[in-house]
DNA sequence: TCCACACATTGACAGCCTTCGATACATCAA
DNA sequence: TTGATGTATCGAAGGCTGTCAATGTGTGGA
């Protein structure tokens, strides 16, 4: 599925409702870069995650110390920490045996800029 | 809602590798409401949806005007629009047959600024 | 009253997501 | 090199999500 390429489509089956509504809307990429940054802080731990990144003194974290926080076993923060990444809401970088993830804030408010635009 | 995250959860379990990191988490009630506003445009179709809202020129959308857009059945735009009312992001008013979707902005703006403030 | 229309709800199915234990990989110390 | 430690990846179980056809609900016109 998936197949709308772009076309804004007019194409109302019964325009009786509403006026024509020449609606400008995002196109097929541009909404699956939205949703993707959406989604990755769709779940509540990412939301705590990505919280205890952006509200580090430090102003980044290893996954030694987001564990504990959130109680969730290793392999799945390092999971989230992909999505995360992924969704270009945090970069990291590797320094040893450590991974040091830090926040990317403009992603998000970037996309939440994409509305009111 | 959104309300400031302010609840202090300093149980690092293995403080080893990093400072201690007495770092703000949001609590459980915030991470569920931000990930729930965040969660409801981590769709692409509810993004679509969204972005033809509050780029409507008169500043609400009827469903009758969105199945074609998205290329979606009635049930399942219908689907999307309860997510995004219970969301917050946008508002359901009843008016004659008609259902009218109207945008609430300030719900992801305030969400979005849950993390920088 | 009856019918047509706009929209919501239900039930079902396929696919994806979250989570974990087990394991592999990478780095540092001895 | 060997062992210990920090992370990532794999595989599987369970639950959740997106989608539609069919049906229900409410409104307005004839």
């Amino acid at each position: 599925m998936t197949t709308l390429p772009v076309t804004i489509d007019a194409t109302s089956p019964q325009a009786s409702c509403c006026p024509p509504a020449a609606d400008a809307m995002v196109d097929d990429a541009t909404a699956q870069d939205l949703a993707k940054v959406f989604k990755a802080l769709g779940d509540p731990n990412r939301v705590k995650l990505f919280s205890l990144i952006t509200a580090s003194a430090s102003g980044e974290m290893c996954v030694c110390d987001l564990t504990g926080p959130v109680g969730l076993s290793q392999p799945t923060v390092s999971h989230h920490m992909k999505l995360l990444v992924e969704a270009g809401l945090v970069t990291r970088e590797q320094r040893g045996k450590w991974a040091y993830y830090q926040p990317a804030i403009g992603t998000l408010a970037n996309a939440a800029q994409a509305f009111t635009a």
